[in-house]
DNA sequence: GTCTGCATGTAAACAGTTACATGATTGA
DNA sequence: TCAATCATGTAACTGTTTACATGCAGAC
């Protein structure tokens, strides 16, 4: 999946695996992440199966940046993806859950102790997330619709903001009811 | 951590490959998977991490069946396993959120097309895990609280279905949402 | 006699994580 | 001078998926 995930992004624009690092980190993280090492690696291979290319670049001083561009065929491979529509659903690993799931030996205080710990985490993550949705806003509201595509854009990396948003307000939420039931036991 | 599952399992009572992969797709598949081949080869590294033991019983006929049983040595890593808190957040892996991600260029029909297709997919899996919230439901019924423990494993084992059941549910209002914003394009 | 369920595994490939490894620039 | 950011990679390991491989029992 990463494959085409840095396809997708280099289709946009040439890039360097740092900058792929940090788009991933930017506004993939929400639905998915790599290491660094991955990243380099995937790029190898892409390069490898010919989906695109590499140059060294001298940028200031002697700073060396490999910018990845994508080919011909890479782009052929990138639609055949997109029009190769997804038949199942993904899925979830969730650690959490796993714990849970075994927690009936375990000291009750010690299960809400680890769920407020989430608990904490999720909120940080929701925060995050929300702030980010403003600055889309913001940016977007800018540059206002030049094209229909631009806006198409728009709306599907919204979208899956917004399904992160989602996802940490449901897990809070479920977190919370569950803590609240412990705390009656 | 397909080891502290099945060594959660197998703590619980003794098993064998082929129960252990039926209580994965039955109990824990929506928060965790594994296929059978994995569980027969991470029962092998258990095994020779000495944390359980394993032994070929002669059922009805000659039906081949290797029970596998936790050892002391299993008991303890299982209790460091739980008191050692989580102190991240899992990271999601969502097919569906990269493809809709890149999908500016596609034919907007093609991708409603797609959604609508997860959307059936998602709602069988939520009628699935509110039958097996009935169910369930049933069985705690009939055996009601015998001792606190027993209550406890109820609690947290209804808290992951539920889980499931939230994450669903988001899912499709998150689905509804999208498909109805293409509609308006 | 063919399909489903029970029952067990191996092998190869692919994906993902952790650790190792280096070195320049910029700002406090 | 110390930490952060930019910038690139390799190696070893672990986890996961896919495909291969076998064989019995019972129902239809």
């Amino acid at each position: 999946m990463l494959k085409y995930i840095l396809l997708g992004f280099i289709a946009q624009k040439p890039s360097t695996g740092y900058e792929l690092k940090q788009a991933l980190d930017n506004s993939t993280s929400y639905f998915w992440h790599a290491y660094h090492s991955q990243v380099y690696s995937t790029l190898r291979a892409l390069e490898k199966e010919g989906l695109i290319t590499t140059q060294v670049e001298n940028g200031n001083h002697h700073l060396t940046r490999r910018v990845c561009r994508i080919t011909e065929a890479g782009q052929k491979e990138l639609l055949e993806w997109q029009n190769d529509p997804l038949m199942e659903t993904a899925r979830m690993k969730e650690d959490l859950m796993v714990r849970v799931f075994f927690s009936s030996l375990r000291d009750t205080p010690e299960v809400e102790a680890e769920l407020r710990m989430q608990r904490k985490l999720h909120e940080q993550q929701l925060e995050q997330y929300l702030n980010q949705l403003v600055s889309n806003h913001r940016s977007n509201g800018r540059q206002a619709a030049e094209n229909p595509e631009q806006d198409l854009e728009q709306i599907y990396q919204t979208a899956t903001l917004r399904f992160g948003i989602a996802y940490e307000r449901m897990y809070l939420e479920w977190l919370d009811e569950l803590i609240y039931k412990l705390e009656m036991v």
